[in-house]
DNA sequence: CGCGTAGTGTAGCCTACATTACACAAAATT
DNA sequence: AATTTTGTGTAATGTAGGCTACACTACGCG
């Protein structure tokens, strides 16, 4: 099995409860996110993580906060990569692609696809759980955008009158891709474009529209 | 096992068995648009349909069996609206217009909203269930779509040198929407826009982007 | 040492179904 | 009406899995 032998490992200890807790969570997500919440059973968890059931009740209250505690624990590094973009700054063409690029290869991970099916499984059942996630994951991503696109429209680098509308076409534009594969699984990549081609028709197509500074010549 | 229908009815009783099958159908339909596959027990569903659970059991072998009766029985209007738009014809930006709509109202029902639930929740168990919906309902629109823009630019009507990835992108553009509320549920809606505005700019941004004929003057 | 705290392994409780069995009732058929 | 066929109500049956209890172990600290 797990033959911890003897634990020579009493020095660099970053907590010997904290390090359980982590593998549990990692565990847990890994299996969440393969097979879904539902289809994982406690005991599954436990037999990937070590440690026992007991420990994981002590820790995670129960089921759900397990999978709580997952959400919070996960970083969700998209506002963040598009924070470091804006603070790169930029021609807004250019930024406007890199933004596409961040979007689209976050969205591109099995796990992120795996985790909308988490969410969406679970969002009749504990709308405050959506909420959570939403507000963890989504808003800051959309602000972000808008603000930068306000920025360009207000500098008049851009003509885009209505910024909230035009992110949530952006995000349609490059996200519906990782949507529709948590919802049909990997053949509904029969239809799709591979994620270049989805960038540049996604940019191309707002800087013409939006009047965005530094599109090439047309 | 079903007796050989020599018997000619009575009245207009469009068969006992079919009513009765029907109404399961319906009930279970209902029932897991509203919370989840899952969620649902089959004694619910013969509580709101009426009938029993053997006779379900009977008409359709077990519950998986009635997820995918519900889906053969449903009928995925979206392409059938698409192609008598198309028969009607019109001037291509107009025409994209009315799919815009079609698209966006068919995809805004809350029942549409509570299928891709169920859908994204069987694709791991089942993939070949999501293949069966997929086929049936975002293959044809798609194709309906790629064929008319593919017309439209061989007729120097527009210019779309790849049609389907502007069908792609167009889909994102509309349905996103839908597929938002689906994962994070009615909260979504704050960072989201009305669908006539969704309409009026999704269709803005393809007519001046391709070139579509029977756009307003700019 | 030897005690106490935390962690482990496991067995079992308990509930919620899916699925089946069966005894009965209502039609349909004759 | 008698018989056959079909549908109904309800009560098993079996299983999975969340959760708890508990006896046991490892280890830190006096």
């Amino acid at each position: 099995m797990r033959g911890s032998t003897t634990s020579s490992e009493k020095k660099d200890e970053p907590d010997r409860r904290e390090r359980r807790r982590l593998a549990m969570l990692n565990a847990a997500r890994e299996l969440f996110v393969e097979r879904g919440y539902d289809a994982v059973s406690l005991s599954e968890i436990v037999k990937r993580s070590g440690g026992s059931l007991a420990t994981l009740y002590e820790l995670f209250e129960n089921k759900a906060g397990l999978l709580g505690a997952i959400v919070a624990n996960k970083r969700f590094g998209t506002h963040e990569q598009i924070d470091a973009l804006i603070a790169r700054g930029g021609v807004p063409a250019e930024m406007l692609k890199g933004v596409a690029e961040i979007l689209i290869e976050n969205f591109s991970e099995p796990e992120t696809v795996g985790m909308i099916r988490v969410v969406m499984g679970e969002t009749l059942r504990d709308p405050g759980f959506a909420e959570a996630i939403f507000k963890a994951s989504h808003v800051p991503s959309v602000e972000r955008i808008a603000e930068l696109f306000a920025d360009w429209n207000a500098s008049g680098r851009a003509v885009i009158p209505d910024p909230m509308l035009a992110v949530h076409l952006f995000f349609g534009l490059t996200v519906h891709r990782a949507q529709n594969r948590a919802i049909f699984g990997e053949l509904a990549d029969a239809t799709q474009p591979p994620p270049e081609r989805l960038v540049a028709e996604a940019t191309a197509l707002f800087t013409s529209f939006y009047k965005i500074e530094g599109a090439e010549t047309t």
